[in-house]
DNA sequence: ATGAAAGCGCTAACAA
DNA sequence: TTGTTAGCGCTTTCAT
């Protein structure tokens, strides 16, 4: 068993008010303090936090709860947060829920149950039921990508709306005006948004939206792939393709690929995130990119401020950042 | 605050030794079986992980230290690991140290203070001395990936010389005989099994190997770009490369496409990992592809097994997967 | 500045 | 089968 402060009591004859005092920055004699840190070297003592949380009745430990850790949008995410709350002495307790609001339910109580202080998601159940048990706890809540009606709670969302704008306007500069769209599930709030985008790109340049350009992925790869070979099949006319997430960018340029087409002679393509594999791409691909490690870091932010001042009843966050169209060689300017 | 045991004993009327029975599977009579589960749900009571954590001494809760979560190696083994250990109870807490050791060293004394019940670990620190201090804690340690000499603890590994002998083994088999390697770091246990792997084939095949033909990466996308234009000026002769992680592999292809060499025609490739990505470049690649998933699950296993028998001296396991060469077309045959 | 003692929510030994 | 009680390691009054 590892020793405690009852050891280091024990060795130094001091009481445990003061070693607890010791250890939370209160004011010890400086002969006490060598005392003490004597015996931690000696006993090779490390705080209790289990003990500690028990008793303050925080654990210093987040819960986050993600629809997928092998999507590299969530992964990048995490990567931003727990860095940042590691540095603040917070653990992270990780749940992938695989998108399954069945699982996703289990994950909320089991971090109900370890009693996390606080909890950030990438929510899969869109109306939000999940989430309602958990915030009965009053413990901070951030949700991470998608808004869900109803649940009020701070927010870091990216301009979807706009970047899906910004991506099919670019195309239709290009010259382009039979574009496809490779959208998310009908229910994901991104999706939704991402669609809206597009839409209003359309109707801004005066061009009528094709119900048979638009396909629904499931933000999967195979997902991807199958939707470009559905949406090429149903559009000889289709000039060009815009692809809403990166997994099915990837799935995209494999179908495209297998069917022997060229990029962007045949056709041309607007992926979405990761710029390595944009590049990796031959030709590089034009992307919209998200600042994923950002809102990772936002998020950590909100919630140790969230943490750090428990009663202030600070009007809720709401943060959209922006995306950014990267220029890359798979769109092809059309000339009429 | 939530509900505790002692609300459920006011409420029901029964002792506190009656509801601990009740969630720990002891015998309970069928009426205070029911009054137990109206109480519990009428107060919304969850079992307070911590302070049973605290009494039992096991938090249920396992520590994860590797290099890079955004790493898909290791995200991927996560997901496998992840999914085993909560469907057991168990949570994970993630700890990503950016392939520094001082940071993996604190990351270590972080979970310890956590009382993490076992620790899984692809290590960085090649020496081992990050993980000492943790081991006298006597509680399970299972490294992945990288084995550390000295370090006694089961370990999952993947038989990487075997793996790189194979890929080396088929570039000779199409004809090639200067084959460049863009291995990994020196000090790293998989990069120098790869090397060797590398070397075996050429003396199987009494060709000599070429230091000109050997450059150690970092394991990155831009370490894998620079590398491969570091061998093609040096090597002119050059007809085949291999590249040993996938991130190297991704910027490798990256650096191929912005010199506006044509795969295989221009150079053949054998990369690895990430059967996706390699399916989705075009032509799409011979690669080297390991059993992430299967490496976070048999962690995942045998870290339960551990927990649940304390004590058993149990011979430490070793295991060792194989990896696969997935054929794809970036490799040509050169006729002599 | 320091010590003694209560108690956080749970489990487990013991008694009934 | 159920109730009583001690105690896990810590923080935090309250005295001193």
């Amino acid at each position: 068993m590892a020793a405690t402060m009852k050891d280091i009591s024990r060795v130094t004859g001091l009481g445990l008010a003061t070693i607890s005092s010791y250890f939370n920055g209160g004011n010890v004699r400086e002969k006490n303090r060598e005392k003490i840190e004597q015996a931690i070297d000696a006993l090779h003592y490390e705080v209790n936090e289990v003990a500690r949380g028990l008793r303050t009745d925080a654990t210093h430990t987040i819960g986050v709860v993600i629809p997928e850790l092998n999507n590299v949008f969530c992964s990048e995410i995490i990567t931003g947060m727990e860095d940042v709350l590691r540095s603040e002495g917070y653990a992270t307790i990780v749940c992938d829920c695989r998108s399954d609001p069945a699982i996703e339910k289990d994950a909320m109580e089991f971090l109900l149950r370890k009693r996390v202080d606080g909890l950030v998601s990438v929510p899969t159940d869109t109306c939000g039921n999940n989430l309602l048990e958990f915030m009965k706890s009053e413990k901070p809540v951030v949700l991470l990508d998608r808004q869900i009606q109803g649940i009020a709670c701070d927010t870091v969302l990216v301009n979807n709306r706009k970047a899906a704008f910004d991506a099919v306007q670019y195309l239709i500069g290009q010259g382009h005006r039979n574009i496809g769209i490779i959208g998310g599930p009908r229910d994901v709030y991104t999706a939704r948004e991402r669609l809206d985008g597009y839409a209003d790109a359309h109707r801004a340049a005066g061009i009528p939206v094709q119900e048979s350009l638009i396909v629904h992925g499931d933000y999967t790869i195979r997902g991807g792939a199958a939707a470009i070979n559905s949406l090429i099949s149903r559009n000889p006319h289709m000039t060009a393709a815009f692809v809403t997430n990166y997994e099915m960018t990837m799935g995209a340029v494999i179908g495209i690929n297998e069917r022997g087409l060229r990029l962007p002679g045949d056709l041309s393509l607007v992926g979405y995130d990761n710029l390595e594999f944009a590049r990796a791409c031959s030709p590089s691909l034009t992307i919209i990119s998200q600042p994923t490690a950002m809102i990772g870091e936002k998020a950590a932010r909100i919630m140790l401020s969230r943490l750090s001042e428990p009663g202030k009843e600070e009007k809720l966050l709401n943060i959209r950042l922006g995306a950014e169209l990267i220029k890359g060689h798979s769109v092809a300017e059309i000339r009429a």
